[in-house]
DNA sequence: GTTTCCATGTCGGTG
DNA sequence: CACCGACGTGGAAAC
């Protein structure tokens, strides 16, 4: 890993056309070749970049660079694409290399997959009588997150989301839509489960007849886990 | 700017619990209190991060955890949230402040918006005798991308987009769905205009009576401006 | 490999 | 401030 501060300008060309103004920010190298070109505000997304693979060669300035003041030149290079990334370093305040080995990465626990798991194992929070059928009932168009039957024995599909917007309604729709051809689980009611829902994805629901559920994670959770806290 | 290259753990909760094994990493502190753990590879996304508007604060590190090894202990915190990032430094191989200033920021040119202007301007792509009547045209719902008339005088509506996709579909079959309850306007049909347009979605569209239509990007634009080139 | 869907998405526009 | 859609979306899992 290369760490380079210096005041530079760049340019992209690939998927569009972008440039930034001569400025002083940070440049990171990577041992794979990509390059980040960091302000010292936003958030985590760089203000340019070039995803790996990718080379980067540093090559001399032509002379009118030179003369407008650009001490070094790098082009990067994306290896599958044209995607191109120009960098011109006017005056380098910083420039070190460290060797980071390889990362043990990234251990995450659950996001939607937890909400369905716990859905699943409370499925009575759809109400009284409900019994849980399966979870990620496979269709041929995708999965539908829970399948389930209401105190009348009624098959119910429910599709969750952490955010509850259109297209997760749209999402159900198609499912209902398949499930509801199927004259062995027909009728199929549907019901829309997250833990927000957008009020235009509500509105939408309800007019096809889909039920919308606000799922509270930490009350679904349970207060057992509190261990799990940082702090 | 803060840069610092350290042997260290990380432990993030919020939207969810994630941990970072010991190993050597690159830590970025911005000028707004974000920071950024960064590995020697991936592309641009951090291996952890918190967003701003947050706060660091160095802490002492417990006794166990200096029995450990642990140099440092940084707990970040989310201003407006309780998410919470905390670092434990075991080693610090580097460690630098930089002044970078503001930034003047990126200067993007058209992606979408290029694809669309160019489309109006060479509406004969969807066939001879296309006539164009307007580019963003309101409606409740949003924008229609693009209103043009047929040769036979009826009115088309076009949704664009880069990478064309069922979402895509289904927005523009709403805006079909609104437009046509408009006598004055009905029938409107639909052209879905892509650049790359997703097996699915083709099908969903043409289940639907919509029109898929593949943009050539560079056809489009024409070999004039050749001139706009990096390289 | 391709396709599909999720994301601690992030980011910018608009009401 | 909230909502909404685009993104050089990126990334992982399913197929």
């Amino acid at each position: 890993m290369r760490v380079v501060i210096a005041r530079c300008s760049v340019d992209y060309m690939g998927r569009l056309t972008a440039h930034l103004p001569l400025a002083t920010r940070l440049l990171m190298v990577k041992a794979d070749g990509s390059v980040l070109v960091h302000s010292d505000g936003g958030s985590y997304k760089p203000l340019n970049w070039m995803a790996p693979p990718c080379a980067m060669a540093e090559v001399e300035p032509t002379d009118d660079e030179r003369a407008e003041g650009v001490r070094q030149c790098w082009q990067v290079q994306h290896a599958k694409s044209d995607d191109r990334l120009r960098i011109l370093l006017h005056e380098v305040l910083h420039d070190s290399s460290h060797d980071l080995g390889i990362d043990p990465g990234l251990v995450k626990d659950g996001v939607e997959a937890q909400l369905q798991a716990l859905l699943a194992e409370h499925i009575h929070t759809l109400g009284e009588g409900y019994t849980l059928v399966r979870r990620e009932y496979q269709t041929p168009i995708g999965p539908v997150d829970i399948v389930a039957k209401d105190p009348t024995g009624a098959t119910v599909a429910v599709e969750i989301k952490r955010r509850g917007d259109i297209d997760g309604v749209e999402q159900l729709t198609r499912y209902l839509e398949l499930l509801n051809r199927d004259p062995h689980l027909a009728p199929v009611s549907g019901v829309f489960a997250a833990q927000q829902i957008k009020p235009q994805a509500r509105t939408l629901a309800t007019d096809r007849g889909i039920r919308c559920v606000t799922l509270d994670y930490d009350e679904l959770r349970g207060i057992d886990d509190a261990t799990t806290r940082l702090f």
